[in-house]
DNA sequence: TAAGATAGCGCC
DNA sequence: AAAGGGCGCTATCTTA
């Protein structure tokens, strides 16, 4: 990042043509150097296939632009929702809720409630009371009277440790007689946001149970611990336990054992002999419970299915009760009456104050976690392994837990604990930048918008329903065409302006504006899922483009003209073959309006809406980089005290891939179109290197494989572009020409050569490459070719003819895909490599989408959760890899199909050579890419 | 006021 | 009628 006084920021600015992205360059140097900068930047950006380019040359002083007072003033004054969590705030006990992991995993359930619902809505709409058959379950069962009586049986079983010889004698017990007993724990944490901070280096623990089983004894039969670490011994009574905890061979049972894991290392216990995770053994039997009751403790042992496999010993208690339905209390209102929301006491104040029942409810966390665990594993135990379809002799699925999803729990966690260092200065100039930038952009468009309606100067331009009623204000519904947008809406904006009301003295925070349609017969690319216009980035971008072909000849009046060919690139992303294939001007123009709007009037004023909504765009992705990725990574609430940024990984897919929370770290922008290489920001400590390591086409492989298909087998064994290969096989004039040698497949340069003899496939016939390649990604998700037409402009037949051609080669693919819907339909289930299955609803009496969602589900989780596997024994044989261990390799992060390692920087190269070594259960060899670098953007 | 709903966008 | 699998996150608007 180039050092610049911001205050006298000049930024120059190209324009591409009409519809595509409008990029500020700052420069402050002469012309010369700007284009020079244009040139690489586009090379950089990929954006060879829509040429003449047309740039203008544009300074403008950022000064100049009137920098409103922070336009963050609204994002922080209406209030935020985290994430559709319940938003618990408890700042030290000032606000009067609070929240405990469970009721993370809570809202976990509820949140995939949720989603299931949005998801398999139609079915559910045809299925009457199947929406709300969960909740009474869940919580139906709490509120029947008796639950505090039952409670209060727990706590005759409980052994409550406030002292340090007591806790030394149980202690000794735990680490002697008791050694060989399986014990689950469970802590409370106080002083954190679960949903907001990382456990590591936040948070502070105020008590912790362990239960052992009915055959422990830690006096008068009490068999259940509860050790107070808030007040009595305080923490010296936590490191009491240490043996307990670090003791590799006492095994030990958690419910999601990442966060007590970090909560107890933040005290310097370092917790060791992990035995299992309640909540990993459940998404293995089950891994569809997001759709019927969720994950947490309280709905898991709630379930009679889950429960079934306990022996009665274990089943004489009662399941976990949360603690809203123990300790909620309903909000009073101002009159007096009983309110709707529930508040919970900050934990502290219940341990002290609502003692016994706190007690119970601690302990009985424990000790449902070792129901369940019992359970789990008797289930498991009843459940045949089979390896790539063939059984894995005497080996139940409990085995396959113990096998691979105990160590690799670990490792999450270990990677967990990790984190990766995160340039904050780096980050802090990029905000910066982003920010002005941004700031350009809204400018512009809000001039433009205020032609048209006045009021628009003050418009929120991240809100899409103020934009969709610019734009389309007036237009019709199109799914219910007798709703129509209104000519005019009011919206309340920060009163940026002071405006004094009347009969008011000061100004108030907000105002009204009244927001206007442009009135101009706007083409309408595509409609949200409610029926309106969508305002997304892409539907704008198209928006722009056929205002531009219908106004625009070849250029922006008086911008100079530059014709820049850049070469072809290696590694397109979809995105920008998507991006070529929509850039076909279209012809056809079919609006959804009805009378009397009208067109622009003059080329110029077309010229300007383009420009305008191209301004818009921009800012639209500027601001979701900033405010997804540039400011959480800064924040201190994700990262531990040593700055560096720790995520949570968990295995909560129903695919079995790993999923990052807290901060997301698997959906950072990817290098192709990431302008403020936020990458950059992920660095290796002084004196390490990072090392990433992908798969080359893994998802393919795989398939390949399960499928057996010949054809794809031979591409990948004769190595190369795969998709060129694809090509090949899919279009004969292509082999004609590879034979006749008229264009090359694969092209090394030798010494000497500077560029090859012939053409290379992919230039020659790059269109047709390109629908291979989407074609080798479409297939294996199940995309129609109806989707693939829309996609790819065409007619659906054309495009069915294209999927026929891929096919006709690989028919071995179509009759494994066929097998596999007949399996989800039949068995209501499907598997992958490692022999995971993931169960589906039964499609007797579905809705035709639910159908085609699960048949395209179906087909794709075979593939993706098995090159899941495949990557989850890759970071197994990682972290089993003592010379890796030696050298001080760690394992960061992985993202689906890649994973990132930190090490020491002598040793780089040597470890570079280590990863994804071990044993390959695929028929095809699988292609590794390592790199490394001193951060994650120079390391791909 | 807080929760749900909706739209949109980032990744593989 | 719709028509690509799997995720997490943010912002705005609506509703209770």
């Amino acid at each position: 990042m180039q050092r610049r006084d911001e205050k006298r920021m000049v930024v120059s600015r190209i324009y591409t043509p009409p519809g595509f992205e409008v990029t500020t360059i700052p420069c402050d140097g002469t012309r010369a150097l700007w284009k020079q900068k244009s040139i690489e930047l586009f090379k950089q950006k990929r954006e060879y296939d829509c040429s003449p380019y047309s740039f203008k040359y544009e300074k403008m002083d950022i000064n100049a632009i009137r920098i409103q007072d922070k336009p963050k003033s609204q994002k922080q004054l209406i209030s935020r929702d985290v994430g559709q969590l319940i938003d618990n705030k408890r700042p030290n006990g000032l606000s009067s809720k609070d929240i405990l992991k469970e009721d993370v995993l809570n809202n976990e359930s509820f949140m995939q409630r949720m989603k299931n619902e949005k998801q398999f809505q139609s079915n559910k709409l045809g299925h009457t009371g199947s929406g709300s058959t969960d909740k009474a379950q869940t919580n139906g069962r709490p509120h029947k009277p008796g639950i505090h009586e039952r409670l209060t049986n727990i706590y005759e079983r409980v052994l409550v440790v406030d002292n340090a010889s007591m806790a030394r004698e149980v202690v000794s017990k735990l680490t002697n007689q008791y050694r060989h007993l399986i014990h689950a724990c469970d802590t409370e944490v106080a002083k954190i946001e679960v949903k907001e901070e990382t456990p590591i280096d936040h948070g502070e623990i105020t008590c912790f149970s362990i239960y052992s089983g009915p055959e422990a004894d830690f006096g008068n039969g009490k068999s259940c611990i509860w050790v107070d670490v808030l007040d009595g011994g305080g923490r010296d009574l936590l490191h009491e336990f240490a043996p307990f905890f670090e003791s590799p061979d006492i095994k030990k049972v958690w419910h999601n054992y990442s966060f007590d894991n970090h909560v107890i290392e933040n005290y310097g216990i370092s917790v060791s002999g992990f035995h299992a995770d309640t909540m990993h053994m459940a998404r293995l039997w089950d891994s569809s419970r997001r759709i019927n009751g969720g994950y947490s403790l309280e709905a898991l042992t709630g379930d009679q299915k889950v429960m079934r496999g306990a022996e009665p010993c274990y089943k004489e208690l009662i399941g976990k009760v949360s603690m809203k339905n123990i300790f909620g209390k309903k909000k009073v209102k101002k009159d007096g009456s009983e309110g709707k929301l529930t508040t919970i006491a900050p934990v502290e104040e219940l341990q002290r104050e609502a003692r016994e029942p706190w007690i119970c409810y601690s302990a009985l966390d424990a000790i449902s976690t070792l129901q369940l665990y019992k359970s789990l594993e008797s289930q498991l135990s009843k459940m045949p392994w089979n390896m790539d379809g063939k059984p894995v002799l005497k080996k139940s699925m409990f085995d396959f837990y113990l096998e691979y999803w105990q160590p690799f729990g670990e490792i999450l966690v270990r990677m967990e604990t990790e984190g990766m260092l995160v340039d904050r200065a780096y980050l802090a100039v990029t905000e910066k930048v982003a920010k002005a930038e941004q700031e350009v952009a809204a400018s512009r468009f809000r001039k433009w918008a205020s032609r048209y309606c006045p009021d628009a100067k003050y418009m929120n331009v991240g809100s899409d329903t103020q934009l969709r009623q610019l734009l389309f204000g007036g237009i019709c519904n199109s799914k219910d065409p007798l709703v129509t947008l209104p000519e005019v809406k009011t919206f309340k904006v920060p009163n940026v302006d002071k405006v004094i009301e009347e009969g008011k003295k000061t100004p108030t925070k907000f105002c009204d504006i009244k927001l206007c349609s442009i009135r101009v017969d706007l083409p309408v690319e595509t409609y949200t899922a409610s029926g309106w216009p969508s305002v997304s980035g892409d539907a704008l971008k198209t928006l722009a483009r056929k205002i531009s072909s219908e106004y625009v000849v070849n250029d922006a009046a008086g911008s100079q003209l530059d014709d820049v060919v850049f070469d072809d690139s290696e590694t397109m992303t979809d995105e920008d073959l998507e991006s070529k294939e929509l850039s076909v001007v279209e012809n056809e123009d079919e609006s959804g309006h009805v009378g009397n709007l009208r067109r622009f009037q003059t080329p110029e004023e077309g010229i300007e809406a383009c420009h305008a909504i191209s301004s818009l765009c921009e800012l639209c992705s500027i601001d979701s980089l900033i405010s997804n990725f540039i400011l959480p990574l800064q924040s201190s609430n994700l990262s531990g005290k040593s700055g560096r940024v720790h995520c949570s990984l968990n295995i909560n897919t129903e695919t079995g891939r790993l999923s990052a929370r807290r901060p997301n770290l698997q959906n950072q922008p990817a290098l192709e179109k990431d302008r403020y290489k936020i990458r950059q920001a992920f660095i290796a400590a002084p004196g390490n290197s990072l090392i990433v390591a992908d798969y080359g086409q893994l998802e393919l492989r795989v398939l390949a494989h399960l499928a057996n298909c010949k054809s794809m087998l031979d591409a990948f064994k004769a190595g190369g572009d795969f998709h060129s290969r694809t090509a090949v096989n899919m279009y004969p004039h292509i082999r004609e020409a590879i034979e006749k040698k008229r264009v090359l497949l694969e092209w090394y340069p030798q010494p000497g050569e500077d560029k090859p003899p012939v053409p290379l496939l992919k230039d020659a016939f790059a269109s047709e490459r390109r629908k291979a390649k989407m074609l080798n990604f479409s297939i294996a998700y199940g995309k129609t070719p109806v989707g693939l037409s829309r996609d790819w402009k065409v007619s659906v037949a054309e495009a069915k003819e294209t999927v026929n051609l891929w096919y006709k080669e690989r028919k071995e693919v179509l009759k494994w895909q066929q097998a596999r819907k007949k399996e989800a339909r039949e068995d209501g289930r499907v598997h992958t490599l490692l022999g995971r299955a993931r169960v589906f609803p039964s499609l007797t009496d579905a809705s035709s989408s639910l159908r085609g969602h699960v048949e395209r589900a179906a087909i794709n989780t075979p593939v993706q959760g098995s090159a899941a596997d495949v990557a989850m024994c890759a970071m197994l044989e990682i972290s089993k890899n003592n010379r890796l261990k030696e050298l001080g390799w760690k394992l960061l992060l992985q993202v689906h199909d890649e994973v990132i390692l930190e090490g020491p920087t002598e040793s780089a190269e040597v470890a570079k050579a280590k990863p994804f070594g071990g044993k390959n259960f695929l028929k095809v060899d699988l292609a590794v890419d390592a790199k490394c670098a001193q951060n994650w953007y120079s390391a791909k």
